[in-house]
DNA sequence: ATAGGGTTAG
């Protein structure tokens, strides 16, 4: 049964009479009550849940309306256990409200709940309708289980060829990943709509596969399907991954063009496109045109400054944003250390680090510790670094160990590095980058023995010397390098180019 | 009441 407290009912007891009360309960339920409307007064809690214990005493409570609007409610203010009972309390629950009650596990993460309650309703003999299966499949994002729902949609005729549910089914096959079966059904569906076409870019994109998530992009435009923001910034994000600032650039003239209002996300996904494709300028005209930055656009913002060395401008902004009332996230610290580590701000990364738990009620997380141990890596405190390593909340990851071999690497400091190396062996056991690196250290210091000890690891673990080469896009033909490669018909002059590079930057440093 | 949104340490 329903609980409603001591003190609850102390609250009904009291309430006001006045006719132009705002408490929904002021006025007693009439014999031509129009519950709806009640409901919708209410503001609190406690007023839905007082609303019910009186409607649980009256047919009304199982009204599809009124029953779907109450556990909406209920699951916005976090009752979803309690939104349950009063779910549970109808003896003939409708498909209605068996969909809302599948739809709120679905936006709480609890889709073996959903699960479970779509085979009750199936049991209890009642019928799915066309947008069961959106929300079933979408309480079902991220669980293999949920595969079984493929069969039940194209099984039943009047679903098999129904938009909704087969764009559920694709994203819910993206949703681990699986491209291959989403796109095989996208492929198949009779008719496919700007949501289906997003929805797989999207997958795409997730998967890294930004080539192909901007070649549907294409084929989209040439089918003249509708492009819609939540396109653009999947687009955005490939282009920004990809280094491709010619489509991001086009991406923004399109906003322009169609004046597309740049929201929060689309114009934190420009300003991430122009800082990753090395044009931190435009990323900054992007951020000053935007009506409202909300913590998205300045983390893209801080992040670009990171990324491009700016780091006391990183931590300008980063002060800014606190000024106008913007909560910095867990990503901001994350933005705001790693700018601190790339400009060896040693003391302000120390210091904003320990502000994090102490003046935010952020819990620094693995990846923040990351960025500290990196500030400190780079900085030369590798002892510091290794006892922070040694002293983290939790188990610390191949990327930390990486970071300090890197920098033992640039030190020559073996007994670290060993340290560092015999953990890396466990967690990251085929990564050719390591061994050379730890070989490379045991050459410096002329130990031999020691270098021939690890190339015969390699060798016995079967570890392959992955080349390392890079990528560049100019005017959309993509030019790749590798180690010493000389194949590209431009060679000398690049290389003439790289030693003047190298030449400059000797002469800035040393 | 249906399906799709950005940023994340070597």
């Amino acid at each position: 049964m329903l609980a409603i407290s001591a003190a609850n009912s102390h609250f009904i007891a009291h309430l006001p009479a006045s006719s132009n009360d705002p408490n929904p309960l002021a006025k007693p339920i009439s014999n031509k009550p129009n519950h709806l409307q009640i409901l919708k007064k209410c503001t609190h809690l406690i007023q839905f849940k007082q609303v019910h214990a009186q409607f649980i005493k009256t047919p009304l409570h199982q009204s599809n309306t009124y029953l779907s609007k109450l556990i909406e409610a209920l699951v916005d203010y976090g009752e979803l256990p309690y939104a349950r009972q009063v779910f549970d309390q109808v003896t003939q629950p409708s498909t209605f409200a068996f969909n809302t009650m599948i739809r709120c596990y679905g936006t709480n993460n609890l889709g073996h709940d959903g699960i479970d309650l779509y085979i009750r309703m199936r049991h209890q003999g009642v019928d799915a309708d066309n947008f069961t299966y959106p929300f079933l499949l979408k309480a079902c994002s991220g669980l293999k289980q949920g595969k079984g729902v493929h069969s039940l949609v194209v099984k039943d005729k009047r679903f098999s060829s129904e938009i909704h549910s087969l764009t559920s089914l694709t994203t819910f096959y993206c949703s681990f990943g699986d491209v291959g079966s989403a796109r095989l059904l996208f492929d198949s569906m009779p008719e496919r709509n700007v949501v289906t076409w997003t929805g797989i870019i999207k997958g795409y994109v997730k998967q890294k596969r930004y080539k192909e998530g901007i070649e549907l992009f294409n084929q989209m435009k040439n089918y003249g399907v509708e492009i819609n923001e939540l396109t653009l910034v999947c687009i955005l994000s490939a282009c920004a991954n990809l280094g491709s600032l010619e489509i991001g650039q086009w991406v923004h003239e399109y906003t322009d063009r169609k004046r597309i209002f740049l929201n929060p996300k689309l114009g934190a996904a420009l300003i991430d496109m122009y800082g990753k494709c090395g044009h931190i300028d435009k990323a900054y005209r992007v951020f000053k045109t935007l009506p409202c930055k909300g913590v998205y656009v300045w983390n893209a913002l801080i992040g670009g400054l990171a990324m491009h060395g700016y780091g006391i401008e990183a931590i300008k902004r980063f002060r800014e944003m606190q000024g106008n009332g913007i909560k910095p996230d867990r990503i901001t610290f994350i933005a705001v250390l790693s700018a601190c580590s790339h400009s060896g701000l040693v003391e302000k990364g120390k210091e904003i680090f320990h502000s994090m738990r102490k003046d935010f009620g952020i819990e620094p997380g693995i990846k923040h510790y990351g960025c500290f141990v990196d500030i400190l890596c780079r900085a030369g405190l590798l002892n510091e670094a290794y006892e922070v390593i040694m002293n983290m909340p939790m188990e610390p990851n191949a990327v930390l160990w990486g970071t300090l071999l890197n920098s033992c690497a640039a030190a020559a400091n073996v007994e670290l590095a060993e340290a560092a190396m015999e953990r890396l062996m466990v967690l990251e056991p085929c990564n050719d980058g390591n061994y050379v690196l730890m070989s490379n250290i045991y050459a410096v210091k002329k130990r031999w023995n020691d270098v021939a000890r690890i190339r015969k690891i390699m060798k016995d673990v079967q570890i392959l010397r992955n080349p390392g080469h890079s990528l560049i896009e100019v005017d959309n033909v993509v030019h790749e390098f590798m180690v010493g490669d000389g194949r590209h018909p431009c060679s000398e002059q690049i290389y003439d180019m790289l030693e003047k590079v190298v030449i400059t930057i000797k002469e800035c440093y040393f």
